[in-house]
DNA sequence: CCCCTATCCTGAGGGC
DNA sequence: TGCCCTCAGGATAGGG
């Protein structure tokens, strides 16, 4: 479940890894993982390319080439990009496999196939919407309190719903929506529209708290996420709620409640958020 | 416009 | 020990 914390780490781990490296016997796996234009002209396109920048907006991740192509990758939810010295053994699940310059190789694995891979110019992949109607960015210097009114005040849908939905703000998922909402003390099952302007500002101020903190801590580890070089993050540790339904909330002892919002398990106290 | 559900997919965990 | 069921969810599509 990589949102955009981790997703960010893997970004600036790779910077360090790819960037100014020459890209070499490009291998693919499972067809379904690249979305556009096909497996076989994602090789063609990669192979002999070298990387000038990476970039990340909201959960994509960005490679751009001198080519003038760029490389697309979303984790979905079991999505892993990895940096591994060549030859290494290679795991079950693995679609993508390139060899970088410096003796190590770049693979995306996934199990459950629901990341994805697009090769294109920039003009290609906006045409193709291969990202998808981006908000705003919660970490960028120019995250305004006023754009992000605007998200929740043209909405009367639950609070979860509106966060998830990556066009109003990108790059939350389910577990730093849960946490921001309870920093913030606002239930996520809230409705948008009936926020108070006090309450609008304060998760105006806790979602990017709570994003740079996890970043800080190199994002969560629940089960699946890892770095470019397989390790975990430790901001499981500082979890306030999401994943601790039914135990007691850590700053008034009641038990967080657990329930469906957006379509999506949250958890939040009933005594601290309103 | 909003909500819910199904879809994609595998692995983990519970029940028996 | 092992089988089957359910559940997890990012994005998207479709029905109510």
């Amino acid at each position: 479940m990589p949102e955009l914390p981790e997703v960010e780490t893997i970004v600036r781990g790779l910077r360090g890894e790819v960037t100014g490296r020459r890209l070499t016997d490009v291998r693919v796996g499972h067809p379904a993982v690249f979305r556009y234009p096909s497996p076989e002209a994602i090789v063609a396109g990669l192979e002999g390319t070298r990387v000038e920048t990476v970039a990340r907006r909201g959960k994509y991740i960005v490679v751009t080439l001198d080519s003038g192509d760029d490389l697309v990758v979303h984790l979905g939810m079991t999505g892993h990009l990895l940096v591994c010295e060549a030859g290494a053994p290679v795991a079950v699940h693995t679609h993508l496999r390139v060899r970088l310059d410096h003796g190590r190789e770049l693979r995306f694995d996934d199990a459950r196939r629901f990341g994805r891979i697009l090769l294109g110019t920039a003009a290609d992949l906006l045409r193709i919407r291969a990202m998808p109607r981006l908000g705003l960015e919660p970490l960028a210097d120019d995250f305004d309190a006023t754009a992000f009114d605007a998200v929740l005040r043209r909405t009367s849908r639950t609070l979860k719903a509106a966060l998830l939905d990556q066009s109003g703000v990108s790059g939350l998922g389910n577990i730093y929506i849960d946490e921001a909402c309870f920093i913030a003390r606002v239930r996520p099952t809230r409705r948008c529209h009936r926020l108070s302007r006090a309450e609008r500002r304060a998760l105006f101020v806790a979602i990017p708290l709570v994003l740079h903190q996890a970043v800080l801590n190199r994002g969560t580890t629940f089960d699946d996420y890892r770095d470019v070089w397989n390790a975990s993050g430790s901001h499981r540790e500082r979890l306030q709620v999401y994943g601790r339904g039914g135990r007691p909330c850590l700053h008034c002892g009641t038990v967080l409640r657990q329930t469906v919002a957006g379509g999506r398990t949250t958890v939040f106290c009933p005594a601290c958020q309103r």
